[in-house]
DNA sequence: CAAAGTTGGAAACAATTGTTTGAATATGGC
DNA sequence: GCCATATTCAAACAATTGTTTCCAACTTTG
């Protein structure tokens, strides 16, 4: 499409009013007249507001998915040396790690986070579709990785855990605002991002590794 | 305001439409052709889309908090008789199984925990606040009996976790249709609810008792 | 039965939405 | 210099939004 100065406005102030207000919610007009530029230039750079808000999401998800296949790759190559399996923390460390650093150059985690939260609670179909044919593979390299992290658990029950966890992540970190004014009034302490990081990570991992759940329905367990 | 056919019609229609498609992307004209209803019906009774919203909300909050009040109630006054504390997972699972019966006389569990999702995760920054203000209280009341069941948690600890399994519980059951979907899919197996809230369990009671994480800077023992 | 008040309905309201148009301006290659 | 292309701009577009108006139909009540 374009290169210069516009379509970096039009993206610098887009994905900050989508993370504020929701995509419905945001109008081209609210977008083109924060960024100073005209409002047929939404159209004209990206061809709709649809595309605008898939370009919002390439910009995060592409530098997004080229540092976390690298990082496994090293994952894999160091482990592949020594012979023993990943174990499940580094994989969940790694993918913190990668989550942190990708929007660290702008200081925009919480725009990162509360996206993909909308990503997953708007409606918006044609998001999901977009994300999910474009950025599917390496979420199923992940699991692919995890599952032979944690061969003690179901297939099913795997599935449900990472979708767990992850609603727990998205959900905390996308409502982080609202959730740390609550916390520093009541508790007088401060979370950083990091801090709430260094938090999750015992929850995380006590989540993933949690027994069995009883079989289902018959009331006769063993 | 109004009591006949009319006004649960609209709400019967609403709460599917907005449970579909969010708030903003639903229009008073999608609710009110597809309730055959006229559409100044809306407000006339109701007075404003915004209303409406929170009415649809209060048709569920309204009988759950009324519930899960009594069913706290029963449970204090059975652990003040043999004068022991109420463990955490009876208090969890007093929650589960109000929720799971509130909407039960509807079949709309889904329809429940998807408007929760949206109260979070939609701007509407009215709607979080009349949830705040009418339902606050209710919750305040549970938190604090899982704070005197946990009592080896610090207080900011406990709020995270707690708010790390609400994460867990919302982004589960409001993206369950497309969660179950998936899961069917690759493993040909049907969940339902009941089997989601079976599975959840364990999971939910080790994150709330996973070990406490290490202070800013030190390494791991398991 | 008739008056009063409540509910239902078609139409119009003003405002806002995403998108398109066509002319003006800047930019870059020759 | 000039031409072709790329970008910006103001204006208008058609569609949709929530809300209001005014009148008909109904129910209740005296």
């Amino acid at each position: 499409m374009a290169q210069p100065d516009t379509v970096t406005r039009i993206l610098d102030t887009a994905e900050v009013l989508f993370a504020e207000r929701g995509f419905a919610e945001t109008s081209l007009r609210n977008i083109t007249s924060k960024a100073k530029v005209n409002l047929a230039a939404v159209n004209y750079h990206f061809g709709s507001k649809k595309a605008l808000i898939q370009a919002v999401f390439a910009r995060y998800l592409d530098p997004f998915t080229t540092r976390f296949h690298a990082a496994l790759d090293e994952l894999e190559a160091r482990h592949r040396q020594d012979g023993s399996e990943i174990p499940l923390e580094e994989l969940l460390e790694t993918m913190a790690r990668t989550v942190l650093e990708v929007p660290a150059e702008r200081n925009s985690l919480k725009v990162f986070m509360r996206l993909l939260g909308l990503a997953y609670s708007q409606a918006q179909g044609h998001l999901r579709r977009y994300i999910q044919e474009e950025y599917g593979s390496v979420f199923m390299r992940f699991t692919e990785l995890v599952r032979r992290a944690t061969p003690e658990l179901p297939d099913a029950e795997r599935f449900w855990r990472l979708h767990f966890v992850l609603g727990t992540v998205i959900f905390t970190l996308s409502g982080l605002d609202a959730l740390r004014d609550i916390a520093e009034q009541d508790y007088h302490e401060h979370v950083s991002v990091r801090d709430l990081v260094r938090r999750l990570r015992p929850v995380v991992v006590s989540a993933m590794q949690a027994p069995l759940p009883e079989p289902p329905a018959q009331q006769e367990a063993s």
